[in-house]
RNA sequence: GGCCCGUUCGUCUAUCGGUUAGGACACCAGGUUUUCAACCUGGGAAGAGGGGUUCGACUCCCCUACGGGCUGCCA
């Protein structure tokens, strides 16, 4: 049946613009990119809006947004489904012409009388037309639907890159409709011409589709077009193995983006979520695009897991180039509008980032170690910052002061200084640590008071030193 | 109901007839430590159940159970 195309591969993406993308959407998409890409072939991406009742143009906007965060970029222009209506149903008519194809005018009503009365007789629902072989004389001058004429014996085959050989027997299969009585295309239809004139190649989507694949083939037979490769990938389940729905929390891409994970991140995490290149767990694009294959795809619907996810991210975080990384979390607050970093923050973050990135799994985390250079004086305290900043400890800042003063602003030499103030009155580096911190953030989680003290420079330090010393 | 797909530690998975069934995340214990982390060491943890085939099955076949999908003039 299918045979495998050797010229360049080209793969897409076809989503219903009906909400938001979906994160087993967004993984259909990335294996899709991911195996075009791997193979300098072509990675397209088309709009199924057929169905104008749910379709919207926001939709089609937060499909596009997501792809764009999540790094995969397509090839040409997004092409709409709808606006190849017109081919469509010309296909249909060909298939009407060359006799693999026959109009149909039962209503609906006799449809349902149809299935009724088998499902009475507990025979197969599945509708038999009686105008399949009626005399065209016979015909009404009424609307009629354009039905597939298809096999009803033997079996239709696929030869799945995932699932292996899948066969259906032809009469499990009805006559699907192609073009409705109102001369508008199926789904069924639209689909199989999209993917046979844009010369797709693989078709890489989710198991749902798998039934589908066979009604397809039947087109693709009925066309004499050559049946492109099928790889029907296991669905996305939430934590509970169920299929993933919204009660799950997040299944929109948008919300990850929300909650901070950066987008090489998200990449590595959904590109191993069922697939596998033997043990390799962290990977960059580069090796990502020279792994992946279809061979590697399991067969096993796969559960999300928010926690390996976040220790992915965060490997990804703690990697990425601080200049990269900069302009993403500003996307980050952007999404989640938050204010803009002012100038001055964005100096500070960037500096900052060596010590805060490598212990973030996320951006939201990264942003609340980094408040130290994001916040300015007069520092508000919190409760445990203020707490342990009493009378004491502000005595002992008073003393460090003026060492500091005369210091060469270099880590070992700060290490030295405090230690030494804090050995004076007879505490560990510990007992200091605490209200220097809360002095220097105003809070009592932040990166090594070191590290804050070289980040916001001699000037900063003492002033804010300054500040809760009196 | 019918048809189709799936089932290895809690989770993602490796294994493609012969392994003490491996790794990662998570978890537990210990270490390191100026907070949160990070990091280091160690630990517990799996082939859904039942039949076959075979000298030998997680790997192949069948049945059952469970999960999922399709069964529209939706996509």
């Amino acid at each position: 049946m299918s045979s495998a195309p050797q010229a360049p591969v080209v793969t897409r993406f076809a989503p219903s613009p009906t909400g938001y993308l979906h994160i087993g959407g967004a993984r259909t998409a990335l294996f899709n990119w991911l195996y075009a890409r791997g193979r300098g072939g072509k990675f397209l991406l088309r709009i199924e809006d057929t169905d104008r009742e749910r379709s919207t143009p926001e939709a089609t906007a937060a499909i596009l947004r997501g792809l764009t965060w999540l790094g995969l970029d397509w090839d040409g222009e997004a092409v709409s489904q709808f606006a190849g209506r017109a081919r469509h149903a010309e296909v249909a008519r060909q298939m009407l012409a060359n006799g693999t194809a026959y109009k149909c005018f039962a209503t609906q009503e006799d449809i349902e009388a149809f299935r009724e009365a088998a499902r009475a007789e507990g025979r197969s629902t599945l509708y038999q037309s009686p105008w399949r072989d009626a005399d065209p004389a016979t015909h009404p001058d009424a609307p009629y639907a354009i039905r597939l004429k298809a096999p009803r014996d033997g079996a239709t085959v696929i030869e799945d890159a995932v699932q292996g050989t899948v066969t259906f027997r032809n009469d499990q299969l009805d006559d699907m409709v192609c073009l409705r009585s109102d001369a508008t295309p199926t789904y069924m239809l639209a689909v199989v011409v999209d993917d046979h004139d844009m010369g797709v190649t693989h078709i890489i989507r989710g198991d749902d589709h798998l039934t589908n694949a066979a009604r397809q083939v039947q087109i693709y037979q009925a066309m004499g077009w050559q049946v492109p490769v099928f790889a029907h990938i296991p669905l996305i389940h939430g934590p509970d193995g169920k299929k993933l729905s919204k009660r799950h929390g997040a299944v929109g891409l948008e919300e990850y983006q929300a909650m901070g994970f950066c987008a090489a991140g998200m990449r590595n995490y959904l590109t191993r979520l069922g697939w596998s290149h033997g043990n390799d767990e962290l990977f960059d694009d580069a090796q990502a695009l020279a792994w992946f294959d279809l061979a590697g795809i399991g067969r096993a619907p796969a559960r999300l897991d928010f926690k390996k996810l976040e220790n992915v991210s965060g490997h990804h975080i703690a990697k990425a180039a601080d200049e990269r990384l900069l302009p993403e979390i500003e996307a980050y607050l952007t999404a989640v509008a938050r204010p803009a970093l002012t100038a001055q923050q964005r100096d500070g973050l960037l500096k900052a980032l060596a010590c805060t990135k490598e212990r973030a799994k996320t951006f939201p985390e990264l942003l609340e170690k980094a408040h130290f250079v994001l916040a300015s004086r007069p520092l508000e305290l919190e409760p445990k910052a203020a707490a342990a900043l009493d009378a004491v400890s502000r005595g002992i800042l008073r003393e460090l002061t003026p060492q500091l003063q005369d210091a060469s602003w270099v880590r070992n030499e700060l290490e030295a200084i405090v230690s030494a103030v804090a050995a004076a009155h007879g505490l560990g580096l510990g007992k200091i640590a605490g209200p220097l911190r809360a002095a220097l953030a105003g809070r009592m989680v932040t990166p090594s008071v070191f590290d804050m003290m070289l980040v916001l420079g001699r000037d900063e330090t003492l002033a804010r030193l300054n500040d809760q010393a009196a």
